[in-house]
RNA sequence: GGGUGAUUAGCUCAGCUGGUUUAGAGCACCUGCCUUACAAGCAGGGGGUCAUAGGUUCGAAUCCUAUAUUACCCA
């Protein structure tokens, strides 16, 4: 059967990734093998796959399959997110369309349609990532609003609660007025926009020839006012503490205040006190006992307490004070000033400070546990240098509250209880657990009434922040509050890969998470054997951004379509490209070009056509192999000593490369790893070896070369299989018959040996001698085809070298020689070069040309006399010969007597040249 | 405003514990090859004061300080 010239993904991609699938392959149960679980960062149920997406998995892909070869008990968790706040945007868009108000039709109703569309378009993206060739255990998918999810939800926050470490307060929280809910402040993104400085004046109820003027630049929420505060050490401002100003337009009665909050040097030095409509306004006014006026709707509009403008949008509102402030005389000047707005991560509206009754997670105790965890070594985070990040964040003084309510529907609703009866403020009773049932418990209990019936109760409306059922993620996939008997196999997990940007979103609190719950969970034994953290590891990838530098990110469609990507170099070329320039830790700059006319982005990659084009060489490798008509019979000519040598050679290279690899493996360098694995295959493999056991044109190869080079190649396969899975697999298929279950992707990963170090230094020299001869040729133009004769000075080390059984007939047979042989007289014209430190006289059928030779000769030695004078400058500092290691200072002793010979050698050359 | 990292070839990056590094790789570039696996290839080549200025050291791309540029995080 012959091949196509060129490795075609599309053949066998599908066919290979359904076969695996097929013969379940990627599913894990306990057993008696050790480990090794990573669970997927969940994508959101109705996001698409980018390139973020992409290199993630590739990466956890490539160490779940390492891991399957080393024969370990590899199992990788997929599942979806269900995203509360962008699901929930996204649905009551959808149904907006078909003219359907979410408030309209009811929770109950909108759940079912929100499912529905779930069902529908969900999890897309897991179905993405098959083709991308990942490993996951698909029997194991996960939802985090599934049932058994949501429980795990439910126990948690019950538990926390009676812990003491979840409650119920009025505070100032970061409010979107467009999708009408509290965000965590971790959902809060500042952007650096311009932004006008208001100077407005305030005039004193005393005397209204005196005014006091401040720097806002939210004119229109000076209604809102409370007080100006100025700072006490102001000497401008001295006999305005303790009198009082009117407040502009509606000329309400506020006090002036002192307080060393107030930075003198911004602005005008005094400040407008707006407790409802900003933190650290509210920090002051509670301090001083001032009261909150606040004049904002929910959605961002002035309502009945502004007195003037009500019913306007806040930024309407700003435009139109703006005349009204004029008009009264009030408006000093307008300054443009560069600030940072703090906007919705979900809808981009610019949040509002807002004062709301709000669920917290208390954060002090968790932050310790979190903190120390990563920095006892528990758990390690690649790149280390991630840590200082996460310490900034969870230092003491840093940290603050979580707020886990959101006012949405999709989601897990906080299960807690309020007396109908009751008003809704700080002060109502709340009866906090799993069901109803257990809410009635308390409240029959707490209140004495016997009578009171689940009617008597109303559930809080508010649900849990997608990442209050996220950060249980690595426990509850295996159910680990319903049945410890899963986790008690898989916990802790091996390596969360993941990217920085959810560090305290994410990261952080698994950490908190796991450390609470996994000890009543396992128990004191399994956690002193195996630790409480949830995973042992956090490789942080890098944000993929485009050639300027941008996150790419669908809305700013700047990323590269990924599957379109797949469809044009495969996934493993695809896989190559995306893993090559991505170190730990480095955001990478994908190399995706513009259409220079519309700006878009195309959907091309050189690096992903570097990981196609080794596909295709890989396949032509192979196509090699097939081609070779194959003879029984033995001899033992030199072929067959270069076939020996080439054969033992690769043998140690490989070896070599495989404790290379295992510590890049152990350090997360994968990008380092690939690279590596991806010179062995083209440089030693291809290069080198295959050329060296080629027979002649028309030979017949000896069976067992071919058989050793297809177990080379086998081997190799198993190697890169963790980062190309798909060619390989076909290429294993392709060298031999295969037994039931004899598959690349269960194979076994090989163990280094110990190598023959002399022996790639042997060959090591073949090459270098080779490149010279082959650049020599360039140079005269004498055909690659042409013999030609070499002589080796005689020394030492060239009678070992060309004693090496096979040696010679390998450099006739790369350098396209005629004969070898030793010398110690000069060989008059010939071309003089060196092989290591001795010389080599390459004799050529044209004449030399004599001043050319004596040019390069000269810009040789030159190099030498200068390298050997500075390792003579070197040595002959007496401090460094005693200081030094003894080792440091023997090989700068090697290395000026090795450059001496050769300096020697060339200056012989160049005067025998005349 | 506070903090963290980065700056090495035209581009994207390695260079880990200071010493076989007068610095490596891939891409791009130049020269020559349609050589019977592969032009998605082969052979060869050019290209870097390691951001700048000081310092520590026998020795600095590597450690320290400052400056510049840049990115990000936090408020």
């Amino acid at each position: 059967m012959s091949l196509s010239a060129r490795y075609q993904p599309q053949e066998t991609e599908t066919k290979w990734y359904d076969y695996w699938l097929k013969k379940n392959y990627f599913h894990s149960e306990p057993d008696e093998r050790e480990p090794f679980t990573v669970v997927i960062p969940p994508p959101n149920v109705t996001g698409v796959l980018h390139m973020g997406h992409m290199l993630n998995n590739t990466i956890q892909d490539i160490l779940i399959r390492k891991a399957r070869l080393s024969g370990k008990n590899a199992c990788w968790v997929p599942g979806t997110d269900h995203a509360s706040i962008a699901t929930e945007a996204k649905v009551v868009r959808l149904l907006r369309e078909q003219g359907i108000k979410k408030g309209d039709i009811g929770r109950d109703a909108f759940l079912e349609h929100a499912f529905a569309w779930k069902d529908k378009y969900g999890g897309i993206i897991l179905d993405q990532l098959k083709r991308l060739g990942a490993s996951c255990d698909w029997e194991r998918t996960r939802f985090t609003m599934e049932p058994s999810l949501s429980d795990a939800v439910l126990h948690v926050f019950v538990n926390l609660y009676e812990k003491g470490r979840i409650y119920r307060g009025l505070r100032m929280t970061q409010w979107d007025p467009e999708a009408l809910t509290v965000l965590s402040n971790e959902e809060v993104i500042y952007k650096e926009e311009n932004a006008r400085l208001f100077h407005l004046k305030y005039y004193r109820t005393d005397n209204p020839a005196l005014f006091i003027t401040i720097a806002t630049q939210r004119p229109e929420t000076i209604m809102a006012d409370v007080a100006i505060a100025v700072h006490p050490q102001d000497e401008r401002y001295q006999s305005f503490i303790g009198k009082s100003v009117f407040v502009p337009l509606i000329n309400r009665e506020i006090p002036i205040i002192a307080d060393a909050y107030v930075d003198i040097s911004f602005g005008t030095g005094a400040l407008k006190i707006t407790p409802a409509h900003d933190q650290n306004d509210y920090e002051i006014g509670k301090k001083h006992k001032l009261p909150v006026i606040d004049i904002l709707t929910p959605n961002g509009k002035l309502n009945e307490k502004a007195t003037i403008l009500v019913g306007q949008d806040r930024f309407e509102a700003r435009k139109n004070i703006k005349k009204l402030l004029e008009e009264a005389g009030a408006l000093e000047k307008i300054e443009d000033y560069r600030t940072s707005i703090g906007h919705s991560e979900r809808t981009d509206a610019v949040v509002e400070p807002r004062l709301s009754l709000q669920w917290f997670v208390d954060m002090k105790p968790f932050a310790k546990t979190a903190l120390e965890a990563v920095k006892s070594g528990e758990v390690k985070f690649y790149p280390e240098s991630m840590f200082n990040m996460y310490q900034s964040w969870l230092q003491e003084d840093n940290i603050r509250d979580w707020c886990i309510s959101r006012q949405l529907w999709w989601g897990q609703r906080i299960p807690a209880w309020f007396l109908k009866t009751e008003a809704e403020d700080e002060n109502q009773q709340v009866f906090v657990g799993k069901t109803a049932d257990d809410a009635l418990k308390q409240a029959i209990e707490k209140t004495g009434i016997a009578s009171l019936t689940l009617a008597d109760l109303k559930q809080d409306e508010d649900v849990v922040d997608t990442w209050f059922s996220s950060w249980l993620w690595p426990i509850s996939v295996f159910d680990g509050f319903k049945d410890p008997k899963e986790i008690a196999y898989y916990y802790p997990t091996q390596v969360l890969v993941t990217g920085w940007d959810i560090m305290f979103f994410w990261v952080a609190r698994m950490i908190m998470s796991g450390y609470e719950f996994s000890p009543e969970l396992l128990g004191a034994g399994k956690i002193k054997e195996k630790g409480a953290m949830p995973f042992k590891a956090v490789y942080y990838t890098g944000m993929v951004r485009d050639n300027k530098r941008r996150k790419m990110s669908k809305s700013l469609g700047n990323s590269p379509d990924a599957l379109a990507l797949i469809d044009t170099y495969g996934a493993d070329g695809v896989r190559f490209g995306v893993l090559s320039s991505a170190a730990a830790g480095n955001d990478i700059i994908f190399d995706a070009p513009f259409d220079l006319k519309t700006q878009e982005v195309l959907n091309e990659s050189k690096l992903c056509e570097q990981g196609r084009n080794f596909c295709n060489k890989l396949w032509n490798a192979l196509r090699l192999l097939q081609g070779w008509e194959v003879t029984k019979i033995e001899k033992n000519d030199g072929d067959h000593a270069i076939a020996e040598l080439a054969n033992q050679w690769l043998d140690a290279r490989i070896n070599q490369t495989l404790v290379l690899l295992q510590d890049q493996f152990n350090s997360y360098r994968l990008s380092e790893a690939l690279i590596t694995v991806y010179k062995l295959i083209w440089d030693d493999f291809c290069s080198w070896y295959l050329e060296l056991i080629k027979p002649a044109y028309g030979e017949p190869i000896q069976k067992k070369v071919l058989d050793q080079a297809t177990a080379h190649f086998e081997k190799l396969m198993t190697i890169l299989h963790p980062f190309m899975p798909f060619v390989t697999e076909e290429i294993w298929h392709q060298l031999k018959q295969r037994a039931e279950g004899e598959d690349c992707v269960v194979s076994v990963w090989p163990s280094a040996y110990e190598y023959d170090k002399l022996l790639i230094a042997d060959v090591d020299l073949l090459k270098l001698v080779t490149s010279s001869v082959r650049e020599i040729r360039n140079n005269h133009q004498i055909k690659m085809k042409e013999e030609l004769t070499l002589y080796f000075q005689k020394s030492m080390l060239t009678i070992q070298w060309l004693h090496r059984k096979g040696i010679k007939e390998a450099l006739c047979k790369t350098s396209v020689l005629n004969e070898v042989s030793l010398t110690e007289e000069e060989i008059p014209n010939t071309v003089t070069f060196l092989g290591g430190n001795d010389k080599c006289y390459l004799v050529i059928n044209t004449t030399i040309n004599v001043e050319e030779e004596k040019g390069r000769l000269v810009k040789e030695i030159e190099y030498y006399q200068k390298f050997i004078s500075s390792v003579e400058n070197k040595l002959s500092n007496e401090k460094f010969a005693n200081s030094a290691p003894a080792d440091i200072v023997n090989k700068e002793r090697q290395k000026l007597a090795d450059g001496q010979t050769k300096l020697k050698g060339l200056m012989e050359a160049l005067t025998k040249l005349g």
